[in-house]
DNA sequence: TTCTTCTTAAAGTTCTGCTTAATCAATGTA
DNA sequence: TACATTGATTAAGCAGAACTTTAAGAAGAA
């Protein structure tokens, strides 16, 4: 049978992106790990992975075989804390993804409350940029992940695992401070398409929003600059150099001078459509351990009270 | 993490049922055996299985980490069948298991049928009595489990497993040649309160089904020889020693002299109740690879038939 | 070009894990 | 009671697997 801390090396060099990162990780030296890929691949007749300048690229049996082996990595650390517990020990570490921005805003508070409720539980917050992160959840690197979609950007499908909404968060126009835009009334995409937008770079989601949007609403637009800084893109507005989307939720924590925010009438349809807004989910592995859950409701908490914020102050 | 080899290995003990037949098994001495379980013990602190005379037992913790092995092991196959699958190569080996009955009826003319399809593939039979079995799918030592349920017998949870039923097999009352239950007509339970009863010791299934059903009747009945081996019983029942229940598929390959069968109208209402029948399933991993649902349908062809060639000789 | 980065090749060392042989414990038998 | 049997463990030694170091080949980037 497979030899599943070969399988092991495998995964990793698959979430590392490279050999030798994966050898990092792992406190090995670069060859020690290309000598069991070599092996791996010997045992199974043929190539896992294509071995390229600036790292590898996984072959489709490779794809096949990560997949599985996520599978296996995530049941074995699932076994070893479902012992632990078992035998009554708690569970010490709780290793959470997020993308940069909820980083910023969401996780904070929900990090302190759990904190202070487990204080003998470490913590490690890591990014993960959507659409990655579900392998690091189905293998056990992450026990809980806090990802997004923008409108327009398909949910990657989430085989196995358990994923649940907790915010939908308004996609708000922002705009410099007299603009006119931003005086009472919905404005249009239509009516924007004249403006410099500053935006992330193509394939980043909320450039894909913002073009499927535009799209839709058969307008073209021009990005003038590129982000995917939130807080760059604001200072870029505050300065007067162009407007943007920015999700509210961003917006409550920012300063409050130099921009107006104003709720989106995206597409043709205005009234009938639904406002442009990002979606937040957390994914965890089924039968999560007692403190995955618990993180779960805070950040819940978290994800409500963002929403009151952001209602009262932007309607 | 926890290193999946060694996982195996308990794997391998709790299914052999001792450390050295699982050595055995793995083409290991014992002492390697025990070495490797001493090892995972000390790395998760705690006992997991109880040494004692004529082998071992698992502890609460090892029962879970079994559970948690089980999926490890059949992933790691499954793996290793996908990726040969993904490069062309068609699987050569076919791993079964059956209840010694199935194995004489059911599964001889699948098998056959099986094996003109696909002479390439090597196929490996092996009994095993439910409720036992669901473990070795798990793991993946088995591809496809036949497994069958009593009435009142509890069937086992089958966590992560498919399961399908694909034969209702009645069971028969069977008398010796010239008894008076064996006229045309619907014998009822109760009116055989007084006979010699033959079935297997207690705790085999049909004892426990024929136990229940007299419950159910409000009768008691006397059970005077045992046996599991229904070749054995119907030689008894020939020989005028006792009754018993057999089912159906049974009796299809019988000798024809010699004793009656009739359905037994069981429990206490008669024609309210579904007559008494043992149900026949066949079990596998979900994503099951090429050749198993092919046997699975064959399986469901040959209990056709028999179900047919039964329905039309014992009505 | 040279430099950097990444992977692989070759040779040596460490260390895990297996084997053999002996010991211990429990059970059944003369 | 002594003795054989079965099954698990301990101890010591050995082999092979896996890791490290060192070096070399490939493919962009400066």
């Amino acid at each position: 049978m497979l030899d599943a801390n070969r399988v092991r090396v495998l995964v990793e060099v698959a979430h590392a992106g490279s050999v030798s990162a994966a050898a990092e990780r792992m406190s090995f030296s670069a060859p020690a790990v290309s000598q069991q890929l070599t092996k791996l691949e010997r045992e199974l007749g043929c190539a896992l992975l294509e071995r390229g300048r600036g790292g590898v690229r996984l072959t489709a049996a490779g794809r096949e075989l990560l997949a599985y082996g996520e599978r296996v990595m995530g049941d074995l650390r699932d076994a070893e804390a479902a012992v632990r517990a078992a035998a009554g020990e708690a569970p010490r570490r709780l290793a959470l993804g997020a993308f940069a921005s909820a980083g910023k805003t969401l996780v904070p508070s929900a990090l302190a409350a759990f904190r202070r409720a487990h204080p003998d539980v470490r913590l490690a917050l890591s990014d993960v940029e959507p659409p990655d992160g579900y392998g690091l959840v189905t293998s056990g690197d992450l026990d809980l992940l806090i990802t997004h979609r923008y409108p327009g950007v398909p949910l990657p499908a989430a085989a196995g695992l358990h994923r649940e909404r907790i915010l939908v968060d308004p996609l708000l126009l922002v705009v410099p401070e007299g603009h006119p835009a931003g005086e009472p009334g919905t404005p249009r995409l239509e009516d924007l398409a004249g403006e410099e937008w500053i935006c992330g770079a193509p394939g980043i989601s909320n450039r894909v929003a913002l073009e499927s949007a535009a799209q839709e609403a058969g307008v073209r637009i021009t990005v003038a600059h590129e982000t995917r800084d939130y807080e760059v893109m604001l200072a870029l507005i505050r300065a007067g150099v162009g407007v943007g989307l920015i999700p509210r939720t961003i917006l409550g924590s920012a300063p409050k001078e130099g921009w107006a925010a104003r709720p989106l009438s995206g597409g043709a349809g205005g009234a009938g459509r639904r406002a442009l807004a990002r979606e937040i989910y957390v994914v965890h592995r089924r039968r999560p351990w007692r403190p995955v859950p618990e993180m779960v409701e805070m950040l819940k908490g978290a994800a409500r009270r963002a929403r009151e914020r952001g209602a009262e102050r932007f309607g």
